[in-house]
DNA sequence: CAACTATTCTACATATTTATTGAATAGATA
DNA sequence: TATCTATTCAATAAATATGTAGAATAGTTG
C-alpha cells in the first residue's frame, strides 16, 4: 500500500472510534455501562448475548477507547471512559431520533405495544414540577441509583415497588424514570401504579440525559 | 432469525448511522460537505478515490439520512442533511483528539512536517483581537467562503493569496484560518506570507468549528 | 430526437466483521 | 500449591463491506 498522508492516517484512526459504535450490540453495550459499571458476565446478562462474544465487542470498546477495565476479584469491570462517550453516543441518538423516520415508528409501536398513554421529558418535569408538588422516583436497580440519579429522585427499584407502595403519597403526582427512552422498567412500574390507583407518569429521559443536559448548561455559563 | 425485540430493532437501525460515519473515507467525504455542496466529482477529487466508489460511499450516507441530493443541470449536489451531522462529527472527533495518543502524535507530526510554529484556536482569535488589532482571512476557495464564513473575515483563496498581497496590512498579525485542524490550506498561506515579512499565525478552527460553538452558545443562552 | 455526460448499477474478487465453540489463561481462593 | 472462576483467545463458517472495471441509466443539451 502507498503511504498514507497524514490526514488519511488520522481519519484511519478516527474510524476506530466509529467503527466501535457501528455495532448495535456494542451500541447497547454503551448504554448499560453509561448507567453503571458491570462484569463481562453481567453485560453479556444484560444485552442477551454469550460470555465468548460480549467480551470480544468489549476488547472493541476498549481498544477505541470508549470504556477501561479494572480488576475486582475475579471479575473484570468495565466502565465507560469518559463523559465524551456519553456525548457522542447521545449526538448520534439525537440525530437518528430525528432523521430516521423507522426509529419514530419503532419507538410509536412501542408505546403501542406497552399501552402508554402519557410520558413526558425532562424539560416537562421542570416545568410540572414548578406547577405543582410532583414525587420523582428512580425505579433502577439500586447500584445505578446509586452511581448516579437526579437530584430530589428516590430509589424504588422495580422488583420492589409493590412491596413499598406506602411509602407512596396519593395526593402528588409520581414520576418514574429508568434507564432512558428505551427502558421498560418505569413503564412497567407506572402501569403497577395506575392499577394501585396512584396519579403516576413516566419521564423518558434517565439519569445520563440529565447529566448531559448538566453539562451542557455548565459549559455556557463560563 | 428469532423476531428481534423494538429495542434491539431500534439499536439496529441506530447502526445504520453509526455504520455510516465508520468508514475514513466516508468521515472525510462528510468533511469536506461540511464546508460546502459538491457533485460527486467535485468530491471524488477531493476525497481521491474513483468516481464510482465515492457515489457508493455517498449512497450509504444518503441511506443514512446524513446527506441529502439535490440536481444541478447534469450534476448531483451532494449536501450535509442536517446541522445534527455536524455536532454528531464534531463529538467523534473531539473524543478522537482527546483520547486517542495515536492522533495526537498524528497531528503533532503534521505539525512538524509543515514546520508550523504556532498556531491558535477560536478562543484564542477571540482574546487577541480584544487585545490587538488583527485582521481574519479565509484562505479556502471563494465558493466555500460564500457558504458561510467567520464574521468579519475576509476572503482570500490560497491561490490567489501571492497576488494580493497589497491587500494585507504589515502592522497587524494576520490570523488565517481554512477548512479545519487537518487541512493545509491556512498553514500554506502563513508560510508564503512569513517569507514576504507580514506577521501572519495559523488559526487551526474552522468555519465549521465556529458554527458549533455558535449553536452551543445559543443553546444555553434560551 | 440524438448525442452527451454525470452518476449509478452490476458483477466480481478480496478483505473485514461477526457469532459460535471449545480451549487456554490469569488471578483469586482454599 | 492446587483448584476454581471469570475472562480471553483461537479457529471456524457465514455474512457483510470494499474497491475496481465496465455497462447501464437518467436527464440535459444541442
Amino acid at each position: 500500500m502507498a503511504a498514507a498522508s497524514i490526514k488519511e492516517q488520522v481519519y484511519q484512526e478516527l474510524s476506530r472510534v466509529t467503527n466501535a459504535i457501528s455495532n448495535p450490540k456494542r451500541m447497547e453495550l454503551i448504554d448499560v455501562l453509561s448507567q453503571k459499571s458491570y462484569s463481562v458476565e453481567e453485560l453479556s446478562r444484560e444485552i442477551d448475548m454469550s460470555v465468548a462474544s460480549t467480551s470480544q465487542h468489549l476488547q472493541v470498546l476498549k481498544s477505541a477507547k470508549l470504556v477501561d477495565t479494572q480488576r475486582q476479584g475475579n471479575f473484570i469491570i468495565y466502565s465507560i471512559a469518559d463523559d465524551s462517550v456519553l456525548k457522542m453516543v447521545s449526538a448520534v441518538k439525537e440525530l437518528g431520533f430525528r432523521k430516521i423516520a423507522e426509529i419514530d415508528r419503532l419507538i410509536a409501536d412501542f408505546k403501542t405495544d406497552k399501552n402508554l398513554l402519557e410520558s413526558i421529558s425532562l424539560e416537562d418535569l421542570l416545568l410540572r414540577s414548578k406547577k405543582e408538588k410532583v414525587m420523582l422516583i428512580d425505579v433502577r436497580p439500586g447500584e445505578e441509583y446509586n452511581a448516579g440519579h437526579i437530584p430530589g429522585a428516590v430509589s424504588i427499584p422495580l422488583a420492589q415497588l409493590k412491596k413499598r407502595l406506602d411509602e407512596l403519597p396519593k395526593n402528588k403526582t409520581i414520576i418514574a424514570y429508568c434507564r432512558g427512552p428505551l427502558c421498560v422498567m418505569a413503564i412497567d412500574a407506572i402501569k403497577l401504579l395506575n392499577q394501585k390507583k396512584f396519579k403516576a407518569i413516566r419521564m423518558e429521559d434517565g439519569y445520563v440525559e440529565w447529566k448531559l443536559k448538566q453539562t451542557e448548561i455548565g459549559k455556557s455559563k463560563r
